[in-house]
DNA sequence: GACGGATTTCGAATGCCGTTCGAAACCGGT
DNA sequence: ACCGGTTTCGAACGGCATTCGAAATCCGTC
């Protein structure tokens, strides 16, 4: 009964990330497509996850959770490192940015999964419940909120998550606008790099959180 | 001979621009309804612009530079109150986001066009060249480039730069992902209010400019 | 080992979509 | 009134996601 644990429900996820990491745009992924690389039909999609938006929406936030997943494994280092004392600024912002950058560059990496998702969600009515679902949860975001204020004890919570979310729409627009970026540095950072690109954004967000 | 210049071509780009105000998600705007509004049939649309897509890409040129002489014109502004002396760093940061948060916040405005468009540009292969003619136009950003850097001499053009396009990534953040705004913020800044989300931005964005 | 109900797969059909194309209509100058 | 160039139209095309009833498969029970 529609359950999503099933074989063919797990090869059309696969195929579905597969498909969407190599592909261009959007429009190159196709039901039919998926199903032939799933070795099943179109109507398998509608069957398994309703739609094939849905199909998307799972596949993204199985991505999701592996990205969260380093994310707060680099914060946990971070605080680790300097227990009982506060976290390092730099390694922090670096946690959380980081993983991002260093996906977005990585041709082996599900990345595009996720920014094809948030252009689906956009393309599509933002409102559906399987897209706030994925898009509000912030779980892994309110996580670094803690430890910056203890980096950061005059700014309170409404501020450093403003701060957060100005950091993540930084990040955004490095690993999304890419062409932007290149022309606004006119050509002379190099953004293959994730060293660099993750230091120039400390350079940017650390000040944030400072007097 | 597909001029655009034509009557019905102004006509279908009022019906587009219009269409894709009102419209709540992208796949909203179709070519028969496009036609309809402007009492056109579809085929208009194949003639005149070439593609759906082109259309699109031209009412949205045509928004971009009605927004672009806004800013533009917020920054001579700034200029023009300290001249001789460099400008005031808040103005010109207000003059670079500030009618991107008036647009987005104003229910009259044409932001949703923008919006619109670049997620699809993201959805059809973003290399086309009509949207790389109008994405990587960033000719109304250099423009802030020298005035910026009377303002931080310290910084190279590389790092001004680098800084202008965090700056458009945080404006990005606040106008197309509100409601993970909101979440971060926990619902405690009126993002309603132009003044206040400026104000919020310029206090985060003027610290990447002082030493 | 065969049966039978639930689950899964399949393939044809449906209704949208953007675009194409040839014919009709329209236009301004002769 | 005619005519060449320009514009409009409507029917058709291929592709899309999805629906649905029929086939097939699976599995606990007899």
């Amino acid at each position: 009964m529609h359950g999503r644990t099933n074989l063919t429900a797990m090869r059309l996820m696969d195929a579905c990330e597969h498909l969407l990491c190599e592909a261009e745009a959007l429009e190159d992924l196709t039901a039919r497509r998926i199903a032939i690389e799933a070795h099943a039909t179109p109507s398998a999609i509608s069957y398994h996850f309703g739609s094939q938006e849905e199909l998307v929406a799972a596949v993204a936030e199985r991505v999701y959770r592996r990205l969260n997943a380093e994310r707060l494994s680099l914060l946990r280092k971070a605080v680790d490192r300097r227990a009982p004392e506060p976290p390092d600024l730099d390694e922090v912002i670096a946690a959380l940015v980081g993983p991002s950058i260093r996906w977005s560059l990585d041709p082996t990496s599900s990345y595009p999964v996720l920014s094809h998702f948030t252009s689906m969600a956009k393309t599509h009515r933002e409102r559906a419940p399987h897209y706030r679902r994925i898009i509000d949860n912030v779980q892994h975001h309110r996580a670094f909120v803690p430890h910056l204020k203890r980096i950061a004890p005059w700014l309170d919570d409404v501020d450093i998550g403003w701060r957060l979310n100005c950091a993540l729409g930084i990040r955004s627009q490095v690993t999304r606008s890419r062409s932007r970026t290149e022309v606004l540095t006119n050509y002379s950072i190099d953004l293959d790099d994730p060293d660099i690109v993750i230091a120039r954004m400390v350079e940017v967000i650390a000040p944030m959180f400072r007097r």
